[in-house]
RNA sequence: GGCCCCUUGGUCAAGCGGUUAAGACGCGACCCUCUCAAGGUCGAAUCAUGGGUUCGAUUCCCGUAGGGGUCACCA
């Protein structure tokens, strides 16, 4: 007994000498930082990224979840900047998740928003502006013998860890192996005098012989052998790790649900012991699914330098639309989603319930076959406006030439973008990032298309390969002849009746069915003779209807373009 | 290597002891059609493996294999 109390008292003496300029302790947190005034089942979320460069794909499938499990209870999800690793630092990272989450439509209701821009009432929301917090919390270990100062150097580290691998035990900080727990409190104090220098280590009381088990919510029942490595609490550079920022972070913000990437699950144990140490509740934990991508016959996690979709400045820059990407991030988060999709067409992905428990637990591929559908998709909703908005926007940012154009003449632009769209019973479906919208369009845009045309060539006398009963004669007859029929004010029936009018004069069959029966009857058929309009046109092989693309470009722009597609064959 | 997670078509997956094993993407064919896209119809393609339990296993249990993750003063 006399032992034990003697032994307090040490604990206390360290503990100050340590930490000796450290005098607000955890009931002081407490008080600062009070339970949230929540509904029942509110749930507090949040993603800790680190800002070590670019925004990572992984990120935000995290936010994604976050987002949709606090709006959904009425809780809160914020953004935790974890720069507890000061080397890794990248400049202007934390800008870019901001970004990046603004581009999704996925900001936070607290925490960091901006650089150097917090808001809530549970920060600071960077670890490194909570250094005074840890040291508290750390104090308190101390003070409780739960921490002990560690001597040891890198080198010795390096040594005990080779020789345990030379000798087949299990690596690692642990039991006799971790010289520093076994120092007499003496001893300790006595370095610590000196001087000397040291980190900051937990005192585990667990057994890799125990087993013991924690629910995730979204995989159930879990059972690991225990934690008995003493982690680091405390880095010589007096911030915390990892481990011990997350324990003290989420319980005085008041995490409710930890979600994060399942390469956290084995440190599951280490969490649990240290919430205990501390005295504080441990919150729920889900463990997501990592994304993958295919590399060759097997598939791995998304690599930061190899994979260019690992980074979410890729899908901004291409131009994948906001809501295709929500889409698809929420089809690999729940398998439901795209059967409530199919009967709820008009709905966002925000009105769906998202559920834990349907969350798969296997790492899936990046499927960007998929991704691209459900662009399509979200783009096939939009009307005129929204894609002409959209349009602008990215090409604000990405393409400012085109910009330049789509927004000269803004009148000329919407009917472009309204082709096929508006008042139609079939929308068009073959754009689902906005970096396409350019190329696809190019013809609209006179000074882009003479451009392509002086660089790529003329397509128009391909058709002669394909069809060699059509000359380049043929060619110029055909575009010759359409040219003095053609009558800008027909309507459309008018117009292809036209069509067939003069195609059938120069031998092309103007019926199909016809024309595949007995292909050797006739020149080409009617679609060959429309091919060589529309080639002319807009040196395309494939476009939206020809006859709106005519009117749409002006009578003389249209006969000018048979004229020069004449001179250049 | 220890520990952990995961395993239904090429991909995402429904299923939760008895099913012709859904659906979506992709792929192929046909239809429609001025081309393409779209749309329509149809089609090929899946329960990793070996043992149990059971009248009956994709489904429950155990093992094996495969894939992934993790074993830092990085997160």
């Amino acid at each position: 007994m006399e032992m034990d109390k003697d032994y307090e008292r040490k604990c206390y003496e360290l503990a100050y000498l340590i930490f000796p300029d450290v005098d607000e302790t955890v009931d002081d947190l407490e008080i600062r930082y009070p339970e949230r005034n929540l509904p029942e089942g509110a749930k507090v979320v949040r993603i800790g990224p680190s800002p070590t460069g670019m925004m990572h794909t992984g990120t935000l499938f995290q936010a994604m979840i976050n987002r949709k499990l606090a709006t959904q209870s009425g809780g809160s999800f914020f953004v935790r900047v974890e720069d507890t690793d000061q080397k890794r630092e990248v400049e202007g990272a934390v800008e870019e998740i901001m970004a990046g989450l603004k581009h999704f439509d996925l900001m936070p209701d607290e925490g960091v928003v901006g650089k150097d821009k917090e808001i809530g009432d549970y920060g600071p929301y960077t670890q490194s502006k909570r250094r005074e917090i840890y040291r508290i919390c750390a104090k308190h270990l101390v003070e409780i013998g739960r921490a002990y100062p560690c001597f040891c150097t890198s080198e010795m580290l390096q040594k005990t860890h080779d020789a345990q691998v030379a000798n087949k035990v299990i690596p690692g900080y642990y039991g006799v192996y971790a010289k520093c727990r076994n120092r007499s409190i003496d001893e300790a104090i006595e370095r610590v005098k000196n001087g000397e220098k040291f980190i900051l280590r937990f005192r585990s009381n667990g057994s890799h012989l125990n087993k013991i088990a924690f629910i995730d919510d979204a995989r159930g029942k879990i059972e690991m052998a225990d934690n008995d490595e003493d982690i680091v609490l405390i880095k010589s550079d007096g911030l915390p790790t990892y481990h011990f920022a997350h324990v003290c972070d989420d319980h005085f913000m008041h995490t409710t649900h930890v979600i994060r990437a399942e390469e956290w699950l084995p440190s599951v144990p280490k969490h649990l012991q240290l919430f205990e140490a501390m005295g504080f509740k441990a919150p729920h934990y889900i463990h997501t699914p990592t994304i993958m991508i295919k590399d060759g016959e097997s598939k791995r996690k998304l690599s930061k330098r190899k994979d260019k979709v690992a980074a979410v400045s890729y899908f901004i820059s291409a131009g994948y639309p906001v809501e295709g990407l929500n889409d698809y991030l929420m089809t690999i988060l729940n398998s439901d989603f795209e059967m409530w999709k199919a009967q709820n067409k008009d709905k966002s992905y925000k009105d769906f319930e998202f559920k834990l428990d349907k969350m798969s637990s296997a790492g899936s591929l990046l499927d960007i076959p998929k991704l691209n559908d459900l662009s399509k998709e979200a783009i096939a909703r939009m009307n005129g406006d929204e894609v002409l908005r959209n349009v602008l926007e990215w090409s604000k940012e990405f393409n400012k030439e085109f910009y330049d154009l789509v927004n000269k003449d803004l009148e000329y632009s919407r009917k472009i973008f309204g082709l096929e769209r508006d008042n139609a019973t079939k929308i068009r479906k073959d754009i689902y990032k906005w970096e396409d919208v350019e190329p696809t369009f190019r013809y609209f845009f006179n000074d882009n298309f003479a451009k392509e045309l002086k660089e790529e060539g003329y397509i128009i006398t391909s058709i002669t390969e394909e069809k060699p009963k059509i000359t380049k004669e043929i060619i110029v007859k055909c575009l010759e002849t359409y040219i003095n029929e053609y009558n800008e004010k027909d309507n459309k029936d008018e117009w292809f009746a036209r069509m067939k009018e003069v195609a059938q004069n120069l031998g092309f069959c103007v019926n199909m069915k016809e024309y595949k029966a007995e292909p050797e009857k006739y020149i080409g058929s009617i679609a060959d003779f429309s091919s060589i309009v529309r080639m002319a046109v807009t040196n395309k092989k494939n476009t939206p209807d020809i006859y709106s693309i005519m009117q749409l470009l002006g009578k003389d722009e249209t006969i000018n373009r048979m004229k020069d597609a004449i001179a250049n064959i």
